[in-house]
DNA sequence: TTGCAGAAACTTGTATACAAGCTAATTCAG
DNA sequence: CTGAATTAGCTTGTATACAAGTTTCTGCAA
């Protein structure tokens, strides 16, 4: 388990939150490993209260699993939670970024400008933490626009599992493509081509599909089954 | 707030969840209302750990607003949460039967048969009650139909903000023509008929979309603005 | 009566103590 | 040496104590 620093402003558990969180999608806490209420709390520099709480949202996530008086795990890679997450987003992505199509305002666009440009900048700098960071905030910015904050909030905690397989195959995946990508369904949102933007979205999210047999191949102790 | 029994194989946390969950949707616990932790484990004869750990879900929920060393309160009734659940509802809720008809196998169409064959049954003997739970479980057997378990536990949370507000037009939603609906879904998952099947659950929906301007005439101090 | 100061009574946030139960090591009997 | 029983050390679940901060009531002074 990696550190992370707490904020000032944050309290307990959502620091716990956050870096219990940061650990699982970056693979630092590997899938398998066996976690501790007390050791992470020793670790985190928190008492057990506010990382119980952290653990606990998370297992409704099903990205830790508890077994009582027994201990608590990260949970394998499940395949069939990867592939409802991606179900979702395909399925939501599309409904919202056509509604951002009738809804977005100039203010939105302003701000969705920006985030690509910055992308586009990163790019050169071969920065991709920080591309991955703009990518998050590129698609919430777009359910902002469609007045779907409530709806993004709940994609975040499935995509967890999605997050991980990301993180797997961080090489494969070309930047460029995915920066290229967020531009394209900028200018078709400004067009309101609704068409367009279903067309993207899916193409998007090909790209990600990788052949998990590959990533199996690789990090079989990963996977569950 | 209404008394719930607690069954004697759920923690003390899971109790506490359902109570509160129950008494929030049944308008037991009304919008606006301030909650104490306190209080409640008082009532429920836990200690506050567990109540606590519930709030904490349901105000990820943003059914209870938790203002730290202030209070605690049921959230009221914001539209724009009840519009974004109607658009879920809308867009997964149709993603999902289309799957359903090309997935369910014979059992799934068995045990959803004997579901609305129920929903039939006890709509002759008028308990409302037993359908509501029926009508529940239909759209679970849905989901599950299609392998899509993890998604329906996703929209439990969210369609908490729906279900309040369809406990208030209870009267004038028909029962009759919820469970009509429910058994042309079967027939149309049968016959794989997709396009049947997304007219059906818009027109499923739009049966509760009731004029929200009457509904807020008679309870105006449940919402907000 | 009005207004202000201060204390008391609440709230949630966090830490810690205890309870119940599982695992595994250890010890003792054969 | 083997095996079973006991015990010690873990785990999470729950209860309680304390901390920090807000609100409200109370009492006193003007």
């Amino acid at each position: 388990m990696k550190e992370i620093v707490k904020l000032p402003t944050e309290t307990a558990r959502d620091y716990a939150l956050r870096a219990i969180r940061e650990n699982i999608v970056s693979l630092d806490l590997e899938p398998g490993t066996g976690i501790s209420e007390n050791e992470i709390a020793g670790f985190l520099g928190v008492s057990r209260t506010p990382v119980r709480e952290a653990i606990q949202e998370l297992s409704k996530a099903a990205v830790i699993e508890i077994y009582p008086q027994r201990g608590s795990y990260v949970a394998l890679i499940d395949s069939k939670f990867v592939e409802e997450a991606r179900f979702l987003r395909k399925t939501l992505d599309i409904a919202v970024i056509e509604e951002a199509c009738d809804l977005a305002t100039q203010a939105d666009i302003d701000r969705l400008e920006e985030n690509v440009a910055l992308q586009e900048f990163y790019l050169q700098s071969q920065a991709a933490d920080k591309i991955y960071l703009l990518d998050d905030e590129f698609h919430k910015l777009i359910y902002s626009a469609a007045k779907k904050e409530t709806l993004h909030a709940m994609r975040s905690n499935i995509m967890l599992h999605f997050d991980r397989v990301r993180t797997l195959s961080m090489k494969t995946v070309k930047d460029t493509k995915i920066v290229g990508d967020h531009r394209q369904m900028l200018e078709s949102i400004k067009k309101k081509d609704k068409e367009s933007c279903r067309q993207l979205v899916e193409k998007h999210l090909s790209r990600y599909h990788i052949d998990e047999a590959e990533i199996r191949a690789a990090y079989p102790q990963y996977f569950k089954d």
